[in-house]
DNA sequence: GCCGTTTTCGGCCCGACTGTTTTCAGTCG
């Protein structure tokens, strides 16, 4: 058997997505129910795992939830021959095609078996030939309404709805919900759903109410400006369209269950099943209206979220948390993280000023920094590597520094920390000879270049800067850029290691489009206990806001006050910096 | 296919909505 070699670190991408098809293929077929619900709950903890599979000694695997014996030696198989056996079977027995037509919204894999029995249909284009023809008519249970559903599923499918990252998501369902909070008859309102979870990026938007007057509530919401297209309108929901093609949903309850329906609706799927288990094993039953006892049907709670969390023995969950990854456990043993709050933060330690690319002077940033409550930042510009951002010379950063200590000299109570973002050059030097670094604060050290150079390569280059003494953080560790650029080919395994070797921090960048460190990484760090600090990288004042993007990543990570070093205050931070000098 | 403060076998979340039906199956979140 030849070892199959390929690009790694996708390796566990890969495999779930092997794992998701495998459950498509066998919901085609009409298998188990929890025999395909096992495989998708796999994929989605694989999904999840920071570290490669391949790197996971095989006798461990077992112990990741979801995987058992069978998992784990398809697992095998995958990491050995580049594919699953069984998958492959699978696709010998029924069309492959079938899984783009059960991709289409509404269809399901019912419906695509009865298609393909029938009528032959082996695929997208095969079902849109059978529709002109009109021959879907002559299957029973479908007639020219299923046909017109289809029909425009398939143009929803192909205009591709993309997730959106949350940092562009989060400011239009603020706007939403501010404008349906000031509405008379709005009681309680919140935003469910992954928004409310903070994920990483958004389908759409989930929001709850509560109210005195549902139908006139809807009324309101789908006549919102903002609106262009209303897809339902009912007195319990509505969903409408907003901003090209980004929906949504509004749902109003009885305020009785106002508690039961958010922690319904914010999800995950996986978290609430998990709690549903755990309820009908204490002869209890959960649903969107409340909690109640399966066998006299009486209500014991549901106006708040802690009345179901309580109800099973658990404390209160944050959304955050809920994605079935551990939180459940912890919540039983009592041992939930106290996580880190945007007010946490005393400092932004990676921005940009008018010496390199960013658009304001100095004194701007700090007054900035002060309205957001900070104590301290640190001014943090591009060096000459980067022409293109106007990076720093050696002369020009000490001409940079002269100005920031004659600055410091007239604040109280605040301090601004002189640093630079130094690149990473191609061959793994920095951009700054070390005696100019060595006059610094705060040393940033990242890379901006040669993003497709092989996995070994780009993680000397990352691993020289750690072990460089000057340097104190490394920004945007994996260089990703959702929805636009993947992270590049790098051994965090190998990057995470030398950081706490070496006590150097990562960084989780707040900027929208980057979140990087992400919260699977964030959490590593967490465990292996590496500093982690949150910036929002800002070249304008309006990008001081991100910081809460970047919390909200080191949140969903579990990380805490006191795994964020950028929560110092301003005295016990200048302490570590001058400890970490001393030691240099 | 996984998993065990009920279980190594027998369970495995719950309801709304839709379109097609005269009582329900399929899909979705």
């Amino acid at each position: 058997m030849i070892k199959f070699t390929k690009e790694e670190g996708m390796t566990n991408q890969e495999i779930a997505k092997e794992f998701k098809r495998i459950a498509d293929l066998l919901e085609l077929k009409g298998d188990n129910p929890f025999r395909i619900r096992a495989y998708r709950r796999a994929a989605q903890n694989i999904e999840a795992l920071s570290r490669d599979l391949s790197e996971i000694p095989e006798e461990e695997r077992r112990k990741i939830p979801g995987i058992g014996k069978d998992l784990a030696a398809k697992i095998t198989e995958y990491l050995r021959d580049g594919k699953i056996g069984a998958l492959e079977e699978l696709k010998g027995e029924i069309p492959e095609g079938l899984l783009e037509v059960i991709a289409i919204p509404g269809v399901g894999p019912r419906t695509a078996k009865l298609l393909n029995e029938k009528l032959g249909i082996g695929g997208i284009d095969d079902l849109e030939k059978a529709v002109s023809e009109g021959r879907l008519l002559d299957l029973p249970g479908i007639r020219e309404k299923t046909v017109q559903n289809i029909l425009k599923g398939i143009a929803l499918l192909r205009k591709g709805r993309e997730r959106r990252p949350i940092g562009k998501v989060m400011p239009l369902a603020e706007e939403i919900l501010e404008s349906l909070r000031s509405l008379k008859g709005v009681r309680k309102i919140s935003l469910a759903g992954s928004l409310r979870r903070w994920k990483e990026t958004i389908k759409d938007i989930d929001i709850l109410a509560t109210s005195t007057d549902p139908e006139g509530v809807m009324e309101r919401f789908v006549n919102l400006p903002s609106v262009s297209e209303v897809l339902r309108k009912g007195p319990t929901r509505s969903s409408v369209i907003v901003d090209g093609d980004l929906q949504v949903d509004l749902r109003v309850v009885e305020e009785k269950s106002f508690g039961a329906a958010l922690q319904y609706f914010t999800g995950s799927k996986a978290h609430n099943i998990r709690l549903r288990e755990m309820a009908v094993r204490k002869g209890l039953k959960i649903n969107e209206y409340g909690i109640f006892n399966e066998e006299s049907g009486e209500r014991i709670g549901g106006e708040k979220e802690e009345d179901i969390y309580n109800a099973l023995g658990l404390p209160w969950i944050p959304p955050e948390l809920r994605e079935d990854l551990g939180e459940i456990e912890a919540a039983m043993k009592d041992d939930l993280p106290e996580l880190i709050e945007p007010a946490d933060i005393r400092g932004d330690l990676h921005i940009h000023s008018r010496w390199s690319d960013g658009s304001h002077e100095i004194h701007e940033l700090v007054e900035e920094a002060k309205r957001n409550g900070y104590e301290y930042i640190a001014v943090t510009d591009h060096t000459k590597g980067l022409g293109i951002a106007g990076g720093l010379t050696e002369e020009r950063l000490l001409e940079q520094k002269r100005e920031i200590d004659s600055l410091n000299r007239k604040l109280r109570g605040f301090h601004v920390f002189i640093g630079v973002e130094v690149d990473i050059r191609g061959d793994g030097s920095l951009d700054l000879p070390e005696e100019v670094l060595g006059r610094l604060d705060f040393v940033v050290a990242s890379i901006h270049s040669g993003f497709r150079q092989e996995k070994g390569k780009l993680t000397k280059r990352v691993i020289n800067a750690i072990k460089c003494p000057f340097v104190d953080l490394i920004a945007h560790p994996t260089g990703r850029l959702l929805g636009e650029r993947e992270p590049y080919d790098i051994d965090m395994e190998a990057v995470l290691e030398a950081a706490r070797n070496y006590g150097k921090a990562l960084e989780i960048n707040a900027f929208p489009m980057r979140l990087d460190l992400n919260d699977i990484y964030a959490r590593e760090a967490k465990k292996r206990g590496i500093p982690v600090i949150i910036t929002t990288d800002s070249h304008i004042l309006e990008q001081f806001r991100f910081m809460k993007y970047g919390v909200s990543v080191a949140r969903r990570g579990w990380l805490e006050k006191r795994n964020v070093l950028n929560t110092l205050p301003l005295r016990e931070f200048r302490s570590y910096i001058r400890r970490r000098r001393h030691a240099r």
